[in-house]
DNA sequence: GAAATTTTGCTCGTTTTTGCGCATTTTTAA
DNA sequence: TTAAAAATGCGCAAAAACGAGCAAAATTTC
């Protein structure tokens, strides 16, 4: 086990039970309580947890949210489908993601991959992420070098995404490399589309900012009919997916030229 | 079980039951009475609960209500600055907020106070807030009493928030009834400053668009010279702060038309 | 494969927390 | 008002937790 695999367990263990004590968790991690101890600091200085005496206790903030304990608990397809789309990005690129479970991920995996350049290392980042989706923000604001761009706009309480005039004007200024689309639904009729109009709207503005669109979706979101279009097939390049996609529908994709990539 | 653990059960079971005595508690929490008392005292002192012989009752503050609110450490003085703060906006109104510690305590205390408002009612959300920090976005979005307007921006790690062109050109666009602004630094020289450049200019700006500018400081933000300027203390309306305010300084500051309060 | 760097576990002196004894204060009851 | 009972505050010592330093182990780099 790394010693991220160790902190990100730490902070699972915390969410999950609100605190925990050093003994514990240096016996269920297997590690020292010097270690957990260091863990426990290092954790609090990035202000993803509250140092106590003899434990560490949640913090009122970011990390207990609804979304991202879920995602936490969930998906290993989601996860490899996202480790694969991480792997799309060079340095320097910058990347469009939007709202929620699969994109989220995404956003983990990419924080996961430009890891620390050791030192003070003071030139500018390896990469920019494009985001409306509060949860992605904060989290990869904390945790690393990665340059967040934000668009504004009104928080929409389900999903945290940023909708409305003010995202998409931001939107309008900036260029994007790669867009990572986490979507409601892929439907023939659709083509990617998501549950809300406004959300819709703003998935729409990203892809069209991007040069190459990508869209992160388990094999479950195929024929799922959604509410708003957000792009049809002949303006999505890539789709990742799992080996559980009907063959029939991934020939068709590919006989519109769309790329189907299985993780 | 850890102290701070120890904490928040007596503030739980003294809310649940409206007082506890201390054998009582002993008992409970399976410490010696001696302990509980020194607790008791740690906790009133933060204004958390009232002590009395043989025991301690329920302040009938705001704080009591929301369970989840942790002890932390040294907040008490903001909670309560806070607390002042949160009374002075009405409903309907829009509401701008930076980021720093101070202000997310009044973002908490304005989301508290939001939820008592009667019950089904469907219309508009009784309040708006605008903000920088990625923070309070997304701790309040989880609130549907409020909508959260969010300016756009590059994130900045250490504070949350969002700064930068695409944040100044939301702000534009937006008027704000009251800003609640959390600083730096009170100074003669420089009025109300920050940390940094760009976080000082949207912070201006925050304040440029709001009709009553209010400042949240504790008493040692008095007299200390920040870098970066936000505003004078001649555009400010209200400071809100704590007794500890050097008595000269308060004058000084009255004279100059900006209205003292202590919380 | 060797050197350099990072991570980890251990030891030890220091700080924090806790429980107890006892003098003092507050409450209760006559 | 006075006396007994209960609660309190303070000092002290034991126990637990902590931080710093150091060497072994693991990892990375060349």
């Amino acid at each position: 086990m790394s010693k991220q695999d160790r902190l990100n367990r730490i902070l699972e263990l915390v969410i999950e039970r609100g605190s925990v004590e050093v003994e514990e968790a240096a016996h269920i991690l297997d590690v020292s309580p010097a270690t957990i101890r260091r863990d426990f600091d290092a954790l609090s200085a990035r202000q993803l947890l509250n140092r106590t005496h003899g434990g560490a206790s949640a913090t009122g903030g970011s990390f207990n949210l609804p979304l991202t304990y879920k995602v936490a608990k969930d998906d290993e397809i989601k996860k490899r489908i996202a480790a694969l789309a991480a792997t799309m990005v060079k340095r320097y690129q910058v990347v469009g993601i939007n709202g929620g479970t699969t994109a989220t991920e995404v956003a983990r995996a990419l924080a996961a991959s430009a890891e620390f350049s050791p030192g003070g290392d003071t030139e500018r980042p390896p990469l920019t992420v494009v985001t409306n989706a509060l949860n992605i923000a904060t989290e990869l604001t904390v945790r690393n070098q990665i340059r967040i761009v934000v668009t504004g706009g009104v928080a929409r309480a389900q999903s945290y995404e940023l909708t409305g005039p003010f995202a998409e004007s931001v939107l309008e200024e900036v260029i994007i490399d790669v867009a990572f689309l986490g979507v409601e639904g892929l439907h023939p009729d659709t083509g990617a589309a998501a549950a809300y109009e406004d959300e819709a709207r703003v998935n729409h503005m990203i892809a069209s900012r991007a040069k190459k669109v990508v869209v992160v979706a388990d094999s479950s979101k195929f024929d799922k009919r959604s509410f708003a279009a957000i792009k049809p097939f002949s303006e999505i390049d890539v789709i990742i997916t799992d080996a559980g996609i009907d063959p029939k529908v991934k020939k068709s994709l590919e006989e519109q030229g769309v790329e189907i990539v299985i993780a």
